[in-house]
DNA sequence: TATACTATCTATAACCG
DNA sequence: TCGGTTATAGATAGTAT
């Protein structure tokens, strides 16, 4: 794609290229995932972790939603099969915290309604810098438009940036507009608020300083 | 993209045709979430679930790994954010469960390693019919040889496809080699078998009949 | 650091088997 | 339902701003 074929098979060798690399295809993957959505009728949540230590995530109807639903499959799936089904930690450690407390199913359907005007698109937005919302916006403009006559299985398109975690909540030096850039829309109340800091960073990146 | 240029407005209008372009772009979605990860050193989880009630997850460097590590990001954040900024009902639900407990971080790095040899692709695939995953592996088949020499911080690449879910356990009548064209790689062990059938639907599925 | 511009490369809709 | 082929729409690397 591009002047140049590139080869898939590492990190990119320069640091503003790599930057801008990752910008894109960010963007291009998230605007799949929504058109994947919109045109076969699916649910979908990506989770992007820069490498240094910011998040993007997309979802439809929510992140949450699809979450959640992948969770709970596998902890029921889990559930009806005792011997051999162990899932990874994440299960593991969400089924374990939960016990045996019955899950709660009726705050499900928050969400629903018969789609127009539900979008989020046509939510208003508040108080948001929203870079990443606008850029997403605008990736999706044609999209936008062409959907908003006939989609009843659309409830809401999420997409935000969790602003960056710190490693401990050391990098609390930085600039405070940084960590203001971003925000989210979900189900109309607020997402973490990325004016604070994040906690843990749990030692998956690799190169802690890009970004 | 092709022939003709395709509306994305709705979801497409004959079945067939649906789960055709719902398969290839889904192939597509995790074939760019991958190169974004091996590009760029990102980490990525993706969750689809079809119009219908299958779920399939790319995740590097497992899905699991970054949910947990997105959950645990919004939880900290929670934690750090008395007022205001309450997460959707995954965290919420989560953070709940847990209640005061410690979460134990020790188990994070069972996947980590210096790479090579680690790959789920090196990994023994056993009895898994899989479906998706020799989709996947040859739609990744160019990637994995040019990967395979050099890609310090990649430790694996997961992908599955979950069974269908049953709207209560009902669907147990359906052909058991159904629901053994499934399976999963992770961390060596098995995933949620899938020779049985899921528990809840959660009721976000739009057309229950479709795939 | 994001956006704009193209030349190229890639994904994929419509077919076909 | 799959997988393969082809023509075309779409994504994007390199570059400049």
């Amino acid at each position: 794609m591009g002047r140049q074929k590139i080869e898939i098979k590492k990190k990119k060798e320069k640091k503003s290229s790599l930057e801008v690399t990752f910008s894109k295809r960010r963007t291009g993957l998230f605007k799949k995932a929504g058109e994947l959505c919109v045109l076969c009728g699916a649910e979908a949540a990506v989770i992007v972790f820069s490498p240094g230590r910011r998040a993007f995530i997309f979802g439809h109807p929510s992140a949450d939603a699809v979450i959640d639903r992948f969770l709970h499959r596998e902890i029921n799936s889990r559930a009806l099969v005792p011997a051999g089904q162990v899932h990874g930690y994440v299960q593991r450690q969400y089924l374990e915290a939960l016990g045996r407390l019955e899950v709660k199913r009726e705050q499900e359907e928050t969400v629903g309604g018969d789609g127009e005007g539900e979008f989020w698109w046509d939510a208003p937005i508040e108080n948001m810098g929203l870079n990443e919302l606008e850029q997403f916006r605008g990736s999706h403009e044609e999209l936008r438009k062409k959907a908003a006559d006939r989609m009843e299985e659309m409830t809401m398109i999420m997409m935000m940036e969790s602003g960056p975690s710190s490693t401990a909540m050391v990098e609390y030096a930085a600039p405070p507009q940084e960590y203001n850039s971003s925000g989210g829309v979900l189900h109309g109340h607020d997402l973490a608020a990325h004016g604070v800091p994040h906690g843990f960073d749990f030692g998956f990146g690799f190169d802690e300083h890009l970004f």
